[in-house]
DNA sequence: CGCCAGGGCCATA
DNA sequence: TATGGCCATGGC
């Protein structure tokens, strides 16, 4: 069983995911994508939607707009989705950073995952997720859950985001579509099978997962 | 009422 | 390098 048949069989329980870029069947502004990557940081996504309604309600859609956006009023609008301290600045630096190459469609072609990391608050899967989803680079998107759930499926023992992003984009050679899909599907599989009690008995992975419960 | 979410930073040892 | 505390709101 390699890394395909695992998505198939999630593909196969779950159905497609309503993930970015298509949630509600309209395509968001690349910029929603990205405020929405630094506002789910350890967040439920209602919080998120929240968060990014007010966003559009204070007219902070926009890089230009997060870049000069008084700190009180970016904070007040991003309340909602939790650290809003934190998240607010951080939307506001990335902002900054992503004028700071002239146009959107500037950043969009030369930016690097280099260049995200190393901001304040852009941790792997923030850079990573803004790559892939915003930006449409071919990026596998690696979580706490794919190492978890990779893991116990007898894949590899590593630990690291790094080890385990190079081994998907290795092995999952497919377009950048089915990437948006994995790793959707790798974070519904974890909300519904490895939280709390766990429901090993109907998830579809069961056959093959060492953990038993 | 307590738990936790589509993380990441920083201090400590 | 590896844990642990911290950030904070809203849903259940």
């Amino acid at each position: 069983m390699d890394a395909m048949d695992i998505y198939r069989r999630l593909l196969n329980h779950f159905g497609k995911q309503d993930w970015w870029p298509v949630e509600h069947g309209f395509r968001p502004r690349e910029f929603e994508i990205i405020a929405g990557a630094v506002l789910t940081q350890n967040t439920n996504w209602s919080n998120v939607r929240k968060a990014l309604k007010r966003m559009e309600r204070a007219g902070f859609l926009s890089p230009r707009a997060v870049a000069e956006a008084g700190s009180k009023q970016l904070e007040e609008a991003v309340r909602p989705s939790g650290f809003y301290r934190q998240k607010a600045e951080r939307l506001k630096m990335l902002s900054q950073f992503i004028e700071s190459f002239g146009s959107f469609g500037e950043f969009r072609k030369s930016v690097t995952r280099e260049e995200l990391l190393s901001l304040k608050g852009i941790g792997p899967e923030t850079a990573d997720s803004i790559l892939l989803y915003a930006l449409g680079r071919r990026v596998f998107v690696i979580d706490a859950y794919t190492l978890r759930i990779f893991s116990r499926l007898g894949f590899r023992q590593w630990d690291s985001y790094e080890e385990w992003r190079k081994f998907f984009e290795n092995e999952v050679l497919e377009d950048t579509g089915l990437y948006m899909q994995y790793h959707a599907l790798i974070v519904e599989h974890a909300k519904m099978f490895c939280r709390k009690k766990p429901l090993c008995s109907s998830c579809p992975l069961a056959d093959a997962c060492a953990r038993k419960a």
